[in-house]
DNA sequence: GGCCTCTTGCGTGTTTCGTC
DNA sequence: GACGAAACACGCAAGAGGCC
């Protein structure tokens, strides 16, 4: 939508020279930030501070807006968490299904970043409540509102830092969608099916683990190889350092090695993949073709379509492949770590 | 204007819950 | 036990963004 603004001089000319400056690659995206920044403190306002911290009063200034991310998505200390026990196989495992090889992740879990962030928050809040669980709806709601804060923080400084729209806060919620904070939490998260089967991406890595109590309130813990991933250095939560990936080397390397000890149905995934891609399958349409015949025979065009997607794009945050655009196409191309990864994964 | 890719909102069928 | 309402689980496809 083109929106035609009249501004006096003295307004016009501050805004021109921090483009100049390089602050901003248009007059463009100084007004994006600038509404973004704005739309995000008119909602907080109005929605009160409850959610986020018992002795916050109420969000005034930019500065405790930032505080307030801060302290919940900061690292928190180790030593202050107790870790629970890692999911066994039967809070995992589908009805009619043996094997761990075949619990891929569901392909809209399109990034890990989302739930590194999701980690951090339930780590400090079980260090602030000196607990071994949480209740898991307490942990959601507060997770929705502080990932909001994330995705409006991460979009204005990537806006500012790069000057274009790059996708570091995708599967992050919308501050203006309930839908994107119920994707978050049900996809990204974690819940408890019916039938105790853990759901949800923090649940299927075996991040995290849930009971129900006997008053059917369902808890939340973190295990010990959550707490290892969570407390690793992050470039965006910790060092402000928006251009270099959304995870760090120490953490990517975590999660590959963790995949290959714990979580066989996403490595088969990924060597799945990179296989195809050494192989030289390198269009989408080619990937999916071949991956038809080796994924389950009843997933349909669409579901491996959703599979696809989402393991290409944990891959590419990974650096195990890239994506390079030829035109309105893009090819992917297995990365130097890649072809690591699937000489040690496929030993 | 049209095409391709990717993200994410929505539709639909199934299951569970509450009430009578 | 029957029924309707609500919640859940899964999967699809609309639409935004980027490019020619």
């Amino acid at each position: 939508m083109k929106l035609l603004l009249v501004l006096p001089n003295s307004i016009f000319n501050k805004i021109q020279q921090l483009i100049e400056s390089g602050k901003y690659a248009s007059s463009s995206d100084f007004f994006i930030a600038a509404v973004e920044n704005q739309l995000l403190l008119e909602t907080t306002l109005s929605k009160g501070t409850d959610v986020v911290l018992p002795d916050t009063d109420t969000i005034t200034s930019e500065k405790t807006r930032e505080d307030i991310v801060k302290r919940f998505v900061l690292k928190p200390g180790k030593e202050l968490i107790k870790t629970v026990a890692t999911p066994l196989p039967e809070q995992l495992l589908y009805p009619g299904s043996d094997s761990e090889n075949d619990l891929f992740l569901w392909g809209q879990i399109n990034r890990i970043f989302p739930m590194k962030v999701g980690l951090r928050i339930l780590a400090n809040l079980l260090a602030e409540k000196n607990e071994q669980y949480i209740e898991l709806d307490e942990f959601t709601e507060k997770a929705v509102e502080l990932a909001k804060l994330v995705r409006s923080r991460l979009m204005a400084e990537t806006l500012q830092i790069t000057g274009k729209k790059d996708s570091l806060w995708s599967g992050l919620p919308s501050e203006d969608s309930d839908k994107s904070a119920s994707r978050y939490k049900m996809q990204f998260l974690a819940y408890l099916r019916k039938d105790g089967i853990i759901e949800g991406g923090l649940g299927r890595l075996k991040f995290v683990n849930l009971k129900r109590e006997e008053n059917r309130k369902t808890h939340i813990g973190i295990t010990e190889k959550g707490l290892e991933f969570c407390v690793l250095e992050n470039p965006i939560l910790d060092a402000g350092v928006y251009n270099s990936g959304s995870l760090s080397e120490e953490g990517r390397q975590f999660y590959l090695r963790h995949i290959s000890s714990e979580v066989p149905g996403e490595t088969r995934a990924f060597v799945d993949v990179l296989s195809l891609l050494k192989e030289g399958k390198n269009s989408q349409s080619s990937l999916n073709r071949e991956l038809r015949k080796i994924w389950p025979k009843n997933w349909s065009g669409a579901v491996i379509n959703t599979q696809r997607n989402g393991t290409v794009s944990r891959l590419a945050e990974l650096s195990l492949m890239e994506k390079i655009k030829n035109g309105i196409e893009v090819e992917y191309r297995i990365s130097k770590t890649g072809i690591d990864f699937l000489a040690k994964g496929t030993k």
